[in-house]
DNA sequence: ATGTGC
């Protein structure tokens, strides 16, 4: 099925200098006349036409070209592809040597999901599900949470990510981790990506990379935040690949939990600035590029790219946190309710993040690719010449190496899918972060009012909020059917399903 | 994405 406008955007696209062909379910855009590859591929689910605005979007993402050099050398999109408000779509990947694109990556820094287990049935559950729910609504929604921390402990979160903030809390314990238990959390950091810790060599002190944002006005640490973020309690539904799920510790039948947030204020704060310095950076006797999308490069301004990766890196740090802590906060009430309930870390990674680019896909789920990249980082440091100058910028889109864990929510009202991933180059080796919007928060707030619950899929629907707008904003109807998001990328050879997680109840902000 | 804004 193609889209009506098709033929328009064609020609639009045309006069910009690139041909689009479509075969497969996969649009091809390419240079015109040109034999090379293709520079972005875009997938999409069956029965789901193609944005014409989202493919604005990446043709122009991949079009960005540093006039001091720098280019893109490959870039897609995943089948949960939509138009972003800041010129970039939801669901891009591009490849870049010799520039970074602030703007790629977004506000939004170290968006990402997290997945914990429980031995808990749904039955076990539900009987006191809402003493549960009481006490998580206090927690997430009326600040009731404790995460007063040292600012030792907030210095090394920013510029060390989970490992150097956990060292400072197991020097000085603060409020709610105090009654956590430190040693594992240590142990599970080898479940997050990058192993939690986006450090690199720092010149700039955390202070001048946030200013007084994080540093002493935050109040988002441990808060899920607005949009498409939440915290769901789910059932482990069916196994499908039995051997990963025995290795990740999942088992049908158990509880879950999966969380969907960021870096909250301080992400928005750098990747604004960012955006607004990439803007300001762009030589003066040259004209705009009409994409409004601004690269920093490498080879004439190493200094920025390398201020902007830490600045990016130091909202990543953040983010790690904050997802650490939701669950953190959620771990302490199910052991408070439930007594003596273990939820084990399953994987934590994220979906808005600029990373070194990795040649080889060989990564298994645990730090090989933290190594590699730290490795990689030591070899540049030493030597200069050894330079990485590759980068894969992901904005609404997981790493999706082979054999990594992938997380990709559906609606609350739709399944979720813990996956495996398989490392396909030609999508960047990355998968949707999630089914992908449908209706508009617009359109939503507008018509959803008069819909009625079962038109926009909320029976039987558990969602906690203070917001009834969200509720109707986030509803299942908003969403594409999560089923064909997955079958088309496993057709394409991007991921294998491990389980399929059903949802209980969803907390929303 | 953002204690939002058509």
């Amino acid at each position: 099925m193609q889209p009506k406008n098709l033929k328009r955007l064609l020609r639009a696209l045309g006069r910009q200098g690139l041909d689009v062909t479509y075969s497969d379910r996969t649009y091809s855009v390419r240079l015109a006349n040109s034999l090379d590859a293709p520079v972005a591929e875009v997938l999409l689910p069956e029965d789901f036409p193609v944005e014409a605005k989202a493919l604005k979007q990446l043709a122009n993402l991949a079009s960005v070209r540093h006039p001091s050099g720098g280019c893109v050398c490959r870039a897609c999109a995943t089948p949960d592809f939509h138009p972003g408000d800041a010129g970039v779509a939801i669901g891009s990947v591009v490849e870049t040597v010799g520039q970074v694109i602030p703007s790629a990556v977004g506000s939004d820094i170290n968006c990402g999901m997290r997945l914990h287990v429980a031995d808990l049935t749904i039955e076990e559950f539900l009987t006191k599900r809402d003493q549960f729910v009481e006490r998580m609504k206090g927690d997430y929604f009326f600040g009731t949470r404790d995460v007063t921390m040292t600012a030792q402990a907030m210095r090394a979160l920013f510029q060390y990510g989970v490992p150097g903030w956990l060292d400072a809390m197991l020097d000085r314990p603060t409020g709610s981790v105090v009654k956590s238990d430190l040693q594992q959390l240590t142990e599970e950091s080898e479940r997050i990506f990058l192993g939690g810790s986006m450090n690199g060599n720092w010149k700039l002190a955390p202070e001048e990379l946030v200013s007084d944002v994080g540093l002493v006005r935050d109040g988002g640490l441990a808060t899920i935040g607005g949009g498409n973020h939440f915290v769901e309690v789910q059932r482990v539904d069916k196994v499908e690949n039995r051997t990963l799920a025995h290795a990740w510790g999942v088992r049908e039948g158990q509880l879950a939990f999966m969380i969907h947030s960021g870096s909250r204020n301080v992400g928005k704060y750098i990747g604004g600035m960012w955006r607004d310095k990439a803007k300001a950076a762009w030589q003066k006797n040259l004209k705009y590029p009409d994409s409004q999308i601004f690269p920093l490069s490498t080879s004439s301004h190493p200094e920025l790219v390398a201020s902007y990766l830490q600045a990016e890196a130091t909202a990543a740090n953040y983010g790690f946190v904050n997802r650490l802590l939701l669950a953190e906060l959620l771990r302490l009430r199910l052991r408070e309710v439930y007594k003596d309930v273990e939820a084990p870390l399953v994987y934590d990674l994220p979906h808005n993040i600029t990373l070194p680019q990795i040649e080889d896909v060989e990564t298994s789920y645990t730090m090989s690719l933290q190594s590699k990249i730290q490795n990689r980082s030591t070899e540049r440091s030493r030597s200069p010449k050894s330079k990485i100058d590759k980068w894969v910028t992901r904005k609404g889109a997981c790493p999706a190496y082979a054999g990594q864990p992938v997380i990709i929510p559906g609606s609350m009202g739709d399944y979720s899918y813990l996956m495996v991933g398989r490392g396909n180059p030609a999508f960047c080796n990355s998968a949707s972060h999630g089914a992908g919007r449908l209706r508009s928060r617009f359109d939503l707030n507008r018509r959803g009012a008069s819909e009625s619950e079962a038109e926009l899929g909320l029976t039987g629907v558990d969602c906690i909020t203070l917001r009834e707008e969200r509720r109707i904003e986030e509803a299942p109807a908003a969403y594409k059917p999560i089923q064909s998001v997955i079958d088309v990328q496993v057709a394409a050879g991007m991921v294998d399903v491990v389980a399929r997680l059903s949802p209980v109840l969803t907390f929303k902000a």
